[in-house]
DNA sequence: TACGTTTGTGTAATCGATTGCATGATTTGA
DNA sequence: TCAAATCATGCAATCGATTACACAAACGTA
């Protein structure tokens, strides 16, 4: 009845051995055209069905793969895999999901779960730069299982990451407020730890540099990526004498608060006061005044993510492969910031 | 070096049986102490870890899950994956993701997939009412995979459904615009084939009926979840005599459109004219006029889909069980249908 | 002392597909 | 006509863990 075929039935039903049938099932080119016809006809008629498991056991491939992210539903990280998971499709690769909820422990845990999986390759997004991840890091390389970062990446030997340009995104970003007239920029920055957030903040002081506008560190105020830490980090700016003209956040959600709270002050924007948020997230271009950000490409980079993925396991030479692929990133000028009438 | 080690390398560095090993790491009662004790400690000192895959071919159970989705960057899918996979995780359950993009193909394509993959389980919400998938449905549960459906269902006798209750989602944001004094209330309704929208259409027509508006079908306008047909939609609505005074959206990108349209005819909301949307996007709450919305509990969904599931799994009797759970919608009372100044 | 239990381990089969090696059949070439 | 080459297929081991069954040792009881 719901009994499932195996190549033995096949086999038996054909009489001949189970190792032909692999192998015709595989058109292995020892096998005749017509022992294949007759085995693929026979494997159609029964229903059969490989036993992925099996096949894994013996090649050691599972045919799976994970990723690890902080949170799954979120635009970025929901649009990352959905472009990760439209590229292995193709190539018959199942995509597992784990969350790390930003803790390292979890990080670990999950990357032990894959393992034990079998999983034939890791992509992951990094909670931070802690070293206790590091040595985790390195048992997935030493049991030669591809790993790949993107957007939160390690500097490790060897390892290939997808990111995008968070210098630049910080750079164009400031550069496009100070062409808007804004003379004291803020910046709402994010957990210095890692990586992506002090480059951001780096294209900021650069920018801040090249157009001869002093960097003052009182204007730079640390906020996780929600809507109260927007609030209260903007409330702590209004207070300084002088207040900030502008406000370039490493976060749509803090961005988003911002404006609430300068609204809440009475002031305009973008006559007064300047924004550009970072994540180019949906609500921002809804919004009736719809938020300056920069775009990560997140589909993309899943696309890439996977791509490089590939590359790596089609690379039959024997060497490592190591790929940096940096993802440019595009600022959309929209209402929060624009005084020219765009 | 990076050779992973096997029960049967601890069953020689210790001198005993490969069985006793896999028994005494599973903590088998018929093992003594003592042995289960040296076991362990040498199993941990040469870092040994369990090849699932060995396990899931002997055992028949792979440890993952299949969950089949339309696409997973969207607030709704994203969250309910995410209640999954926190749901299954402390469970040893690992979370494969598949998408469909609404293409019934590849949903029946998906389902092979996770069958031959031998995943535990399915959970799926279908693309569709029709027919064609109804095969392998029946196919799934003739191989006594659980099968569990969540938001968008089939009626199919012995399968657990965790839904919400959109009938009576349509009903509430009906009778909230009818509270507030709207006349002509205007739907927006989904793909008439999937019973959440059909049941959406249903509360809608009930709530009026119950108090004494007649029904104009002129007023119904299909339009799918996005701004464009929103704005078509209520392109079509205003020029109609008499125009209508509300619309109830089943979408709020469909209602996102609207406003937008509104808004450009100078029509003022909420006090010419109330909308009310569906699925509490984010970005409805986040708006300078925020749109009223129903919430589906997504994240609760997603834990109550993996509950039933892990239920089912523990069920042991001989019986089939069959649960349908229906979540009660949240009508979240916003700016652009509060007259009342709530 | 003799026999029935209990306890702890070992043997070997099993899950299903793959593959190196062996073998028998057929063809080729001299 | 016979050796060599080619072709198609079978045998059996393998991947690593689990488990039914067998069995020896230790213990208890009459």
């Amino acid at each position: 009845m719901s009994e499932k075929t195996t190549i033995y039935d096949i086999a038996k039903e054909l009489n001949i051995s189970a190792a032909t049938v692999s192998r015709a099932l595989n058109n292995n080119p020892k096998i005749s055209e017509s022992t294949i016809k007759l085995v693929m006809d026979t494997a159609a008629k029964m229903n059969y069905k490989q036993n992925r498991l099996a096949a894994a056991l013996r090649s050691g491939k599972s045919g799976n793969i994970g990723v690890i992210v902080p949170r799954i539903n979120t635009n970025f990280f929901g649009s990352v895999i959905r472009g990760i998971e439209e590229e292995l499709h193709p190539n018959k690769y199942n995509v597992i999901i784990c969350q790390t909820h930003e803790d390292e422990n979890r990080e670990i845990e999950n990357i032990n779960t894959l393992l034990d999986a079998q999983v034939d390759g890791i992509m992951i997004s990094i909670t931070n730069e802690s070293k206790k991840n590091e040595k985790i890091i390195h048992r997935v390389l030493e049991k030669n299982v591809p790993l790949i970062f993107f957007d939160r990446k390690k500097n490790i030997d060897g390892v290939s990451s997808i990111t995008i340009d968070d210098f630049k995104a910080g750079y164009i970003a400031t550069k496009h407020l100070i062409d808007q007239g804004c003379k004291k920029i803020a910046h709402l920055c994010g957990d210095q730890s890692l990586e992506i957030y002090e480059n951001r903040f780096k294209g900021y002081q650069k920018a801040l540099l090249d157009s001869a506008i002093p960097f003052d560190n009182k204007y730079v105020i640390h906020s996780k990526s929600n809507i109260e830490d927007g609030i209260a980090a903007t409330n702590k700016l209004l207070q300084l004498t002088p207040p900030p003209d502008a406000i370039f956040s490493a976060s749509d959600f803090a961005a988003l608060g911002a404006i609430q709270e300068l609204k809440a002050h009475g002031i305009q924007i973008p006559e007064d006061f300047c924004v550009v948020g970072f994540g180019n997230e949906p609500f921002t271009k809804f919004m009736e005044l719809s938020i300056s950000t920069i775009d990560q490409s997140p589909l993309e980079m899943g696309k890439m993510t996977a791509k490089v993925f590939l590359e790596q396991m089609n690379n039959t030479e024997d060497f490592k492969m190591e790929k940096k692929i940096v993802l440019n990133p595009i600022l959309h000028i929209r209402k929060s910031s624009s005084r020219n009438d765009l």
